[in-house]
DNA sequence: ATGGTCCTTCCAGCCGCTGGAAGGTCAAGC
DNA sequence: GCTTGACCTTCCAGCGGCTGGAAGGACCAT
C-alpha cells in the first residue's frame, strides 16, 4: 500500500504521514522502487494517530499511547493517567479562554461601536481603564 | 530608555521587544552607541501590545489595534468589530475544547484504570469502539 | 513516445516567541 | 588604566505540527 492509499485509509494527508515517519511514529517498509509500502500494522498505527490527534493529544502523547497500544502487557491505568492529564490540560485551557471571553465581552459591551473615537477597549489596552 | 528598562516598564521580555521591532510593531530610535532608545510613545505601544496579547489578540490584530489607537479619527465601531471577531474565535475554540473534554471524560470513565490491559480509550483510538 | 498521475527528497515558511553564541559598550571598583 | 560584570548588539536555530512548493524519478495508459 503506497502513501496515497495509506492517506486515504487513515484520513491523514500524505505530507503528514511522511512527517510522522521522519519523527519515528511509523516505520513503513520500502518497495523496490523506493516507494513507501504500508502494511496493515502501519495503517492501524496511522488511523490510531489520526484518532488520537483528533482528541487533541500531542505527538509525544501519541507516541506514548502507541507504545501502550502495542504493549500487550500494559496496565490500563497508564492509559487512563495519560488521558486524565490531557483532559486536565484541556480543562485548564477552557477555563483560561473562558476568563478571556468574559473580559472581552465586558469590554465590548462598554464600547459604543459607533463613529466616535472613544472606546473602552482601547482604554483598557492603554491602561486608561480607570474612570 | 534602553531595552532592559523598556522590558521592565512594559512587562515584555527584551527578546520579544526585539522581535516586535523586527516585524515593525515598534520603531525605537537608536542611541549613538547603537542601543535602542525607547521614548514615551514607544513604551506606550509596548504596554499596549502586552495588554492586547494578554487578551489573546494575534499580532496582526495587534497591529490593526495599534493603527486604530494612534488614529484620532477612528470610529470605535472598527475596534468593536475587531474585538467581536476575536471573541467569536475564542468562543468557537471553547466550544471545540468543550466537546473534546466531554469525549475524553466519557472515555476515561469507561477505562478501568487498573492492572488489566483492556482499555476503552485504546479501543476508541483503534476504532474498536463498537461493543 | 507522450502525457498524466503518482512517488521521492529537500528546503522554506507558518505563529510567536525563546535560547544561545559571539562580540561591542558601559559603569564601578581596584 | 585595567578588570569585572552587567548590559547591549546581531545572527542563527529550534519549539509543534504541519504545509507548500520545487525538482526529479516511477508507473501506467494510450
Amino acid at each position: 500500500m503506497n502513501i496515497g492509499h495509506a492517506a486515504e485509509a487513515s484520513g491523514l494527508p500524505a505530507k503528514t504521514i511522511r512527517y510522522y515517519e521522519e519523527i519515528g511514529l511509523v516505520r513503513p517498509s520500502r518497495a523496490a522502487n523506493g516507494y513507501r509500502d504500508f502494511g496493515e500494522g502501519e495503517i492501524s498505527r496511522l488511523s490510531f494517530l489520526a484518532q488520537a490527534r483528533s482528541l487533541g493529544f500531542t505527538l509525544e502523547e501519541c507516541r506514548r499511547l502507541l507504545e501502550l497500544y502495542s504493549d500487550e502487557g500494559r496496565a490500563s491505568r497508564e492509559v487512563r493517567t495519560l488521558a486524565q492529564g490531557h483532559l486536565e490540560a484541556v480543562r485548564e485551557r477552557i477555563a483560561e479562554l473562558g476568563r478571556l471571553a468574559q473580559t472581552l465581552e465586558a469590554l465590548i459591551d462598554r464600547c459604543p461601536g459607533d463613529d466616535s473615537p472613544h472606546c473602552a477597549i482601547l482604554d483598557e489596552l492603554t491602561g486608561d481603564a480607570r474612570r
